[in-house]
DNA sequence: CGCACGACTGAACGCCCGGTTAGTGTGCTG
DNA sequence: CAGCACACTAACCGGGCGTTCAGTCGTGCG
């Protein structure tokens, strides 16, 4: 009983089960089986149902575990460089990179965890964006919201479709991968980022005139015949 | 025989086949079974792997399908807005939505046809941008060929995962769906494009001399130790 | 001790998968 | 008309899947 086991109680079959999930979940994707779940824990297949009941539920548990361990160490340590690098720098610690891909895969697969996770990608962009321009190191922009989503949203896409194109096959390599396209992105993007990439206003000068001037009006609103 | 439907030739079974695969891959991903794509063409399982011998042989000549289809058409006409477009363009005709939603699945799952579309994206990228600096609309960068791969992964990689975190059920409504995404986006990327984001240049300057003059100089080149 | 209980397993079930086989219909060809 | 090539299908196969079941083992408790 865990009355015996007092001081781990969580380092039972039950949680080497669930860590054995989450690094096949996420090394190979949603779709591996239980009982590869099971070999990779040293116990059977039964046993995985026996204490999650069905693959569904484990996969929510492992959803849960996930969130809650890194949510706990986001609070911790607030990353340097933004949200951005807080799936880098937790990859390099070798005991996280586990928790880091099943998060990518999350990511890649969409569902419930995959957008709870970006909603807070957004928000901590947002929140970072919004104290560099309280300090003046970055510029305001039209729309701060729309501005963190799709910084957040290019990043972790360009993240995600750099791993896809050439996938990291040993989990422990995972920390060097993120750190090697970390610096293949490092310099376009501080470029971008101090510079821009037009040299006059005119597109979005146009584009801004476009959106509170549209060239059509508003054409026929609802098109609906009488048929 | 081909010669009774000399002209039509490729709209018999199989072609039909070839269509209802690229339709379901691009609708439900590349797990989907044989049985589904048979049923979708109207035809039977067995009749599938007659004509295209397994299901990998037929992934295969999707991949070709959709590959040379989309090259013919970027052939065509060049779009207006660089190769960020193309799909978007693309998938506005009914009729391409299923290849465009089939070449969104593929850079979802990797593999080679991945790798091959996404090539030509930077390559089309780079083109793009090598145009807008020669004509003085472009900033140069100092590394051409890492910006219009930035760019091209970001842009993908942002398409991906807001598509991803809010899938499309009928591919009938992917072209709306892309345009929405694009309408989301275009005020930060202008602003981005044309104001940067930092309000100086210090990060990139300090970047610029880390890169030049490494603090730590060449530690190691060669760590093989002698046992 | 005896007993109940939870952890745990081997075997098996039902299902669906990709793929095979054996055969049917059909239309062209000699 | 006979022969034949081809598109096409019903039935089936082995295998892997998630899940179930019956039972064993170890252990704390009356």
């Amino acid at each position: 009983m865990r009355s015996a086991t007092d001081p781990r109680d969580d380092l039972t079959a039950r949680a080497r089960i669930r860590d054995a999930a989450v690094a096949r979940f996420g090394r190979d994707g949603f779709g591996v089986s239980l009982r590869a779940i099971a070999q990779e824990a040293g116990v059977s297949a039964p046993l995985v149902l026996h204490h999650f009941g069905s693959k569904d539920r484990l996969r929510a548990e492992c959803d849960a575990h996930v969130l809650a361990t890194i949510a706990s160490h986001k609070e911790g340590a607030v990353g340097p460089s933004g949200p951005d690098h807080l799936l880098v720098d937790l990859a390099q610690v070798e005991s996280f990179a586990p928790l880091v891909a099943y998060v990518l895969r999350s990511v890649q697969h969409g569902g419930e965890l995959a957008r709870t996770f970006f909603d807070a990608f957004v928000a901590d962009a947002e929140e970072y964006l919004h104290a560099g321009v309280a300090a003046g190191t970055v510029r305001p922009s039209r729309d701060e919201h729309a501005r963190a989503r799709f910084l957040a949203q290019q990043a972790m896409g360009g993240l995600l479709v750099a791993l896809t194109l050439e996938p990291v096959d040993d989990p422990a390599q995972l920390g060097a991968r993120l750190r090697a396209h970390m610096d293949a992105v490092a310099l376009p993007a501080l470029e971008l980022y101090t510079e821009g990439l037009m040299t006059d206003r005119r597109m979005l000068d146009a584009y801004l005139m476009y959106v509170t001037d549209p060239p059509g009006g508003t054409p026929d609103p609802d098109p609906t015949p009488s048929s």
